[in-house]
DNA sequence: TTAGTGACAGGCA
DNA sequence: CTGCCTGCCACTA
């Protein structure tokens, strides 16, 4: 558990429902910009504990990338569930959505 | 140790 | 928006 995992995870949990961040936000704020494959990694190693908003979590491009079909379907289904639109093909409105961290609160 | 791979990002056509 | 390629970092065989 490095101090970039621990960042990570924190900022996570801070995002507010019915925001989304991206990866290379989430890197950037816990200290590493080029971390963004780190955070992904992260997600899929937490995902197993429920506790964690994994599904606030999308790509630079404002889409849903996800490896598992099935954990693309959640991740859908709980941000609609928070008020978040978003498309079949999995894309989120970014300018409206994006959450830009602590500060933006 | 090297090579392959991935829930990514950014630049370019 | 889509497709292709390069760069990054950590993990696995």
């Amino acid at each position: 558990m490095t101090e970039f995992t621990e960042k990570v995870i924190q900022l996570i949990k801070s995002v507010p429902e019915g925001k989304v961040c991206t990866y290379g936000g989430i890197a950037a704020l816990a200290g590493s910009p080029r971390g963004a494959r780190q955070v992904a990694r992260i997600l899929h190693s937490m995902s197993k504990k429920e506790g964690l908003p994994w599904h606030r979590i999308i790509n630079t491009k404002g889409y849903i990338v996800i490896k598992d079909r099935d954990g693309f379907l959640r991740q859908k289904q709980r941000l609609e569930q928070e008020g978040v639109t978003v498309s079949d093909t999995g894309a989120v409105d970014l300018q409206y959505y994006l959450w830009s961290g602590p500060a933006a609160s």
